[in-house]
DNA sequence: TTGTACGCGTTATCAT
DNA sequence: ATGATAACGCGTACAA
C-alpha cells in the first residue's frame, strides 16, 4: 500500500501539493496536478480513509440501526439509506436486534455499538425504545434521526408517516366496503408506531358506533407466525360459529406480515379470502401486489419518509444543503382483499 | 470527547498505562487497573475505533456486497453475517447495488466502494460478476470471500451450496409426484446459480426421458414482476389450451420470488394451485411459509453458508479460529403447493 | 503556488 | 510495572 508520502515523492512535491492536488482544495498549478495524479495513479495510491477519517475528525459513516434486516419493511429502511449516503460518498454501518436480551435491549446495544465504531450520525428505527430512551440518546447526540415514530417534544427529529391518521384511513376502508364486524391483529402493544395506528383505527371506528370486541382483538410481534397464530384464533368467529354474535367479515393487520400469514392460514382453512372474509394489511411492503389474492393495504412510504431522513442527517453531518420533506402521507392501496361487506357502504370525503 | 491522555492525566499515569489498563494487553498492577478504569468511567471515555484503527492498521470492518437489500435472500446474509461479526466485535459495512448501470458494473462500483472504505475482509454476494471479476479481486484482495456461487479453481473462497445437485433434486421432487409435462421459470441467464440449479434440473429429467419445450422454458431475474410476466405467458399451456401439447402440469421456478408472484397470477386467473398446477419454488425464504398456500421449495441454507463464510473471513483477517463448515446441502421441503401430477411417480433413492 | 511541520488518538516499542 | 516516544496516514496552518 503506497501513501500519499510516496505519491508526493513520485511526482517530486511535497505532501501538502499532493493531497491538495488530489482533493482539489487548495490551488495547485495544472501541471502540478497532471504530475500529481499520474504518479498516484502508476502505484496505485488508495487514500486511508482511517487516516482521513482521524485528521478530519469524521468517520463519514452513518449508523443505521433497524430491529431486523428481515423483512421488507426495514430493507427498504436500508435500500434507501444507502442510495442517498452513497450518493454522497458516506457510507452505513448497518446493525441489527441480535443478542438474547429483550428487544429494547438489542437496540440499546445495538445503538452502543454503532457509537462505538465513531459514526457521524445515527438514523434510528425502533419500536422497542420507549420515548425516554430516545429523548435521551438525541440530547446526548445532536445527529440523530429517528424513522417511522414521532417522539413528543421532539418531532424535528423524527420522520414518520402520521400512523394515527393512517388508522383512520384503515377504518374508513373498510366502513366505506360495508363491513361492521371487524377483528384486528395488532403489532406489539409497546409499539408506539403500532399503538397510534391501532387508536385511530378504533377511533374512527367508534365514531360510527362500530366496536370491535375485545374477543377479536389480538395481539402480534409483526411476525409471520403471529399473524399466523391470531388468524386461528379468530377462526370460529370468522366462520360465524360463535353463538350470539354477528360474523367477522373483515380483518385489519397491523402490518403486511401478519397479514400475508393471516391470507395463507385462511386459505389453508378453506377460508376464501376476500369472499368470506376481507383482510386490510398495512404498510404496502414490496410483496404486497404479490400475495394471492394481491393485498389491500395502508401504503406507509418508508423509502421516502427515511431518504428524508437521511438527508437531514447529512445537511447536520456534512453541511450539506440537501432538500428535506416533510409531513409524508400514508394512503389506501386498493388491491384484492378487501370486498363488499353486508352493510351499507359508509362514504367519506377523499 | 475526552481522550486516553485525559484518562491517563486523572489517573496519575502514563498514556500507555493506561491503554495496557483498559485493553488488558501487558502487565498493569492491580491497584493502577482501578485507578485507570474509575478515571475513564469518570470522564465518560469513548476510545476513538478511528484511532485505534489507523494504529492497527485494521478497521474492523467488514465490507459486504448484495445487489439487493430487498428479498428476503439477502436480508438473511445481512443478518446472518452482522451476528458473527458483532459476536466477534467487529462490524459490517454494507453496501447494494445502486446507481445507473448494469448490474456487474453496480456490484464493481459497489466492491471499489467498500474497499475505498478500508475494509479488512469483504464477503460478496453477487450472481451478475463474472468469473474472472472474481478471480481478478480475489488475487487483488486476500480477505475476501464470495457467497452463493463457486468460482472454478477458486473453491476454498467460495461457500455455496450445490447449485447443480439442488437441481437435481427439483427435478426429482416433481418427477417422483408423477409429472412429466413441466415448465420453468429461471433466473437471469448470466447468473451462475441460475445456470447451475437449471443445468442440474434439466439434466435430471433428461436422465428419465423428460424433455422441457424450449416455448415452456421462461426466463425471468429473479424480482417478482418477471414472475409474474412469465406465469402469464405460461397461462395457455397451463390450461391446455395448446393444441398438439399436453397440459403443463407443473411449474418450476428459480426462486421463491418469482414463485410467489406465479401463485398469485395463477390464483388470480382461476387457476388452483395445487390442484391445477403445481409449483416448486427455490431458496426456502422466510415468506415460503406464509404464502397461500405455503410454497414447496428447495431449501438452500444461506443464513449458515454465509455464517461461514463470514467465520473464514474472520479468522483469516483477525487470526481467529472459528469453526468453519463447508458442503452445506440444499433440500426440498414439502409443503402445500406440488401435488401429485398425472403421470406414475417415480422413486428415487433419498 | 509550494513545502514543512504539527495534530488527530491510539497502540507498540523500548528503556527504566 | 511503568512512562516517554515513535509510529499509523492524512489534512492543513503557516511560513516561504
Amino acid at each position: 500500500m503506497s501513501t500519499i508520502r510516496d505519491v508526493a515523492k513520485l511526482a517530486g512535491v511535497g505532501v501538502a501539493t499532493a493531497s491538495r492536488a488530489l482533493s482539489g482544495n487548495g490551488s495547485v498549478a495544472e501541471d502540478t496536478i497532471a504530475r500529481v495524479r499520474s504518479a498516484a495513479e502508476r502505484l496505485d495510491y488508495r487514500p486511508s480513509s482511517i487516516a482521513r477519517a482521524l485528521s478530519l475528525r469524521r468517520s463519514g459513516a452513518i449508523g443505521v440501526y433497524v430491529p431486523s434486516f428481515d423483512g421488507a419493511f426495514y430493507s427498504s429502511i436500508l435500500s434507501s439509506v444507502d442510495e442517498v449516503l452513497r450518493a454522497a460518498g458516506r457510507h452505513m454501518i448497518a446493525a441489527n436486534g441480535c443478542g438474547h436480551g429483550s428487544m429494547r435491549q438489542e437496540a440499546l446495544d445495538g445503538i452502543d455499538f454503532l457509537l462505538d465504531r465513531d459514526c457521524d450520525g445515527l438514523l434510528i428505527a425502533s419500536h422497542s425504545l420507549t420515548d425516554d430512551d430516545i429523548a435521551g440518546l438525541l440530547q446526548r447526540r445532536p445527529g440523530t434521526v429517528i424513522v417511522n415514530r414521532t417522539v413528543p417534544g421532539h418531532e424535528d427529529r423524527c420522520f414518520s408517516v402520521d400512523h394515527e391518521l393512517a388508522g383512520v384511513l384503515a377504518a374508513r376502508a373498510l366502513m366505506q366496503q360495508g363491513h361492521r364486524e371487524i377483528a384486528t391483529i395488532a403489532g406489539p402493544d409497546d409499539a408506539p408506531d403500532n399503538a397510534a395506528r391501532m387508536r385511530g383505527f378504533y377511533a374512527e371506528l367508534a365514531r360510527h358506533d362500530i366496536l370491535v370486541r375485545p374477543e377479536h382483538q389480538c395481539g402480534g410481534t409483526f411476525h409471520f407466525s403471529t399473524g399466523d397464530q391470531a388468524t386461528r384464533r379468530l377462526m370460529p368467529a370468522i366462520r360465524g360459529e360463535v353463538t350470539g354474535a354477528s360474523r367477522v367479515t373483515a380483518l385489519f393487520v397491523a402490518n403486511d406480515l401478519m397479514a400475508m400469514a393471516a391470507i395463507s392460514s385462511l386459505t389453508l382453512a378453506g377460508l376464501r379470502v376476500p369472499d368470506d372474509v376481507s383482510v386490510l394489511g398495512y404498510d404496502d411492503s414490496a410483496f404486497a401486489r404479490y400475495t394471492s389474492p394481491p393485498l389491500t393495504t395502508v401504503r406507509v412510504p418508508i423509502t421516502v419518509v427515511s431518504a428524508d431522513g437521511c438527508r437531514l442527517l447529512l445537511n447536520e453531518c456534512y453541511d450539506a444543503r440537501l432538500p428535506v420533506q416533510r409531513g409524508h402521507l400514508a394512503e389506501v392501496i386498493w388491491r384484492g382483499t378487501v370486498a363488499a361487506g353486508p352493510h351499507a357502504p359508509l362514504a367519506f370525503d377523499r
